[in-house]
DNA sequence: ACATTATTTTAGTCTTGTCTAAAATAATAT
DNA sequence: ATATTATTTTAGACAAGACTAAAATAATGT
């Protein structure tokens, strides 16, 4: 159907338009996706071609329908992918991305929904991401920033905003996986650090932390 | 690594190769691959450059050490994935292959290591193919041709020679499968058809069928 | 409003892997 | 032994997807 390069390109700029009412600019992408600006402006008008984005010169893209049915289905397979190889293959979550990135891209619908059933229908990816349904549809669910929390609440880790290795493996150090339970004990307010107990320990984490933690409040 | 086409190739030549003395000749890999003699005839000169194959104008190639390696790794898992298509996602014998011969290119050594010990180390695919191990070593059964069978005998079911779409849901039609007992109650002569004994059932199949199934004698 | 800066696009090139058509070599038959 | 046929290789072309450098357009600052 598509080429892996189509795909990878379909994601980004499902990505990068949540949230955003403008079209995707092709530096964006480019960022994204590691590579040129000219070489986007190349792709871009391949999609344009093909319906999969609407394209006008220094405009920036946006997904079509058609478009955005495609991409949600590739986040669908990396996502459900995350889950097999931390549920069944003892993966840990920071180890999932680069190889999910390479199993999104297998063509059979079949696969896909043995998975989903195999996985017992899974909404969320070990970051606590939702997982697109086959229509596109995400399950929402309400969740804040640690930082926005204030002294004395608590609520349930239930995702991270930065997946890379080097925050998850720090979650990992301090011993902060999806499902615990945190509590803020303290919040400084010059520098925004919050001083949290979680299981029967106590850490001060920074501003910069809080703010790629989401919890669900209690 | 190597790019899928390179793998793809060096595939083709390792089942090529085998039970053959002589070089692997351009129109056979040709052949294998769907692909033009004159396209083979460009890989086999770049696979020969990075010491995978010996080459020589003319001559066909064959495998080095270094290309065996990486060649029975691909079908190492080539069939790893085939047993898990089948015993974890009820994928039936006859639909693997397409799914496999992309996942078998997901780079991810410790990908396969996981899959390996989830799945309790098997050493054949659903159709009793054996799987290589890390080192690219088979563990050889002895197995015969059904057909080599004489009035009387009988063996276990333990493989396919042919894994075609066609053949493999014939046997299913027949309730052929892997693991079942078969007796030869009588064998015609002039044409070689068999009439067998498998469950409670008898039924007579061809020189052709008898040809393509694996049975290890008891 | 216009000069400067940033972004985007164009033009032309490169690599990978494929193809066709033609040339070279090997195999086969008489 | 040589003519014919089959196989393999070469030469040149093409598409996908990337790149660089330069040109065009948009955004920004004074």
């Amino acid at each position: 159907m598509f080429t892996s390069s189509e795909e990878n390109y379909l994601k980004a700029i499902y990505h990068l338009e949540i949230g955003v009412d403008k079209g995707v600019s092709t530096n964006a992408i480019a960022e994204k996706l590691v590579t040129k600006a000219s070489s986007v402006t190349d792709m871009v008008k391949k999609l344009s071609e093909k319906e999969l984005i609407i394209y006008k010169k220094y405009q920036g893209v946006s997904l079509t329908n058609f478009g955005k049915k495609i991409a949600s289905n590739i986040v669908r397979k990396h996502r459900l992918w995350e889950v097999f190889l931390v549920e069944k293959l003892n993966f840990s979550w920071d180890e999932v991305h680069d190889v999910a990135e390479q199993l999104e891209h297998i063509k059979s619908p079949k696969l896909i929904q043995q998975l989903d059933l195999f996985l017992g229908f899974p909404t969320h990816d070990p970051h606590g991401d939702p997982i697109p349904d086959k229509d596109g549809n995400l399950k929402a669910i309400e969740k804040s920033l640690l930082s926005s929390l204030i002294k004395n609440e608590s609520g349930i880790c239930v995702g991270v905003n930065d997946s890379s290795k080097d925050f998850l493996q720090f979650l990992d150090k301090k011993g902060i996986t999806l499902g615990k339970l945190i509590t803020v004990l303290e919040k400084e307010d010059f520098d925004g650090s919050l001083f949290i107990q979680i299981d029967r320990k106590k850490l001060s984490i920074s501003n910069k932390i809080s703010n790629n933690l989401y919890i669900k409040k209690q």
